[in-house]
DNA sequence: GCTTGCCTTAAAGTTCACTTCAAGGTTTAT
DNA sequence: ATAAACCTTGAAGTGAACTTTAAGGCAAGC
């Protein structure tokens, strides 16, 4: 598979995967004869885990420590079992404080409505 | 209440409360003789909001156009409802995607324990 | 056979959200 | 009264994660 269908299955940029590939956020993909990249099955399976790594909120950062770490084989495993489950604490952590701040905002939208009827120096307190 | 008190208070740096001031993120905080910045009920009103709005991945731009609003006055009730209600939109969006993640990794992670019987080659399916 | 479109790399540039610096003025404690 | 601990502004610097540019190689269609 060439850059820009993965780019589009994915969607995310061409300019991106090379980025991420470049930095070691996923192992490096081999190249046709042109020296073009060809992203195979296992390829596609490690841009995934990046997207979905990145969605999560997790850094750039982290993904080149777990890809360094698998590079290193299998007495690594431990370590990126670790990693991972470093990051999914702290992902969870984002969620929980992302979902607070959600459900506040929620409760000031839906009651906005005394606003109207108030004036402008107390709308402060709901912003 | 002084700067350093409020950075205190909501755990944030007296430079990001400048920084938001400056921008416009939060509306000017009046000052003492001595110049210095007095924060009041509403203008901590502000600085809550903000990190509530922050806290959720809404960008410094969205608070700018949205004290932008509020200092055009009650005639932008109606502009400020409707920005806010858009900022949660994509909040609610981000925060399924972010949660959608989270299940994902955690599934892998869950099912981790597979590896070690497994070999190198076949590590990358699950990352 | 040549144009259009996709691909390569290395390096420089951009954006966002702060953060630090420089050069001061004020206040508080000793 | 003087040092330490605050505060001010404007401007420059930082770090993360891309994104764009430059200069070119390959490939598919007419």
């Amino acid at each position: 598979m060439k850059i820009n269908e993965v780019s589009k299955k994915f969607n995310v940029t061409s300019d991106t995967l090379r980025y991420w590939e470049r930095v070691g956020a996923i192992p490096r993909v081999s190249r046709d004869q042109a020296g073009y990249r060809n992203y195979d099955e296992e390829d596609l399976n490690w841009v995934s885990f990046a997207i979905c790594m990145r969605d999560a909120g997790v850094s750039v950062e982290y993904l080149i420590d777990y890809i360094s770490l698998f590079k290193q084989g299998k007495q690594t495993v431990q370590a990126r079992k670790d990693l991972l489950n470093e990051q999914l604490e702290s992902v969870s952590e984002r969620l929980a404080k992302m979902q607070a701040s959600y459900d506040k905002l929620k409760y000031k939208v839906d009651h906005y409505e005394h606003i109207d009827k108030d004036y402008q120096g107390k709308m402060a307190s709901i912003n």
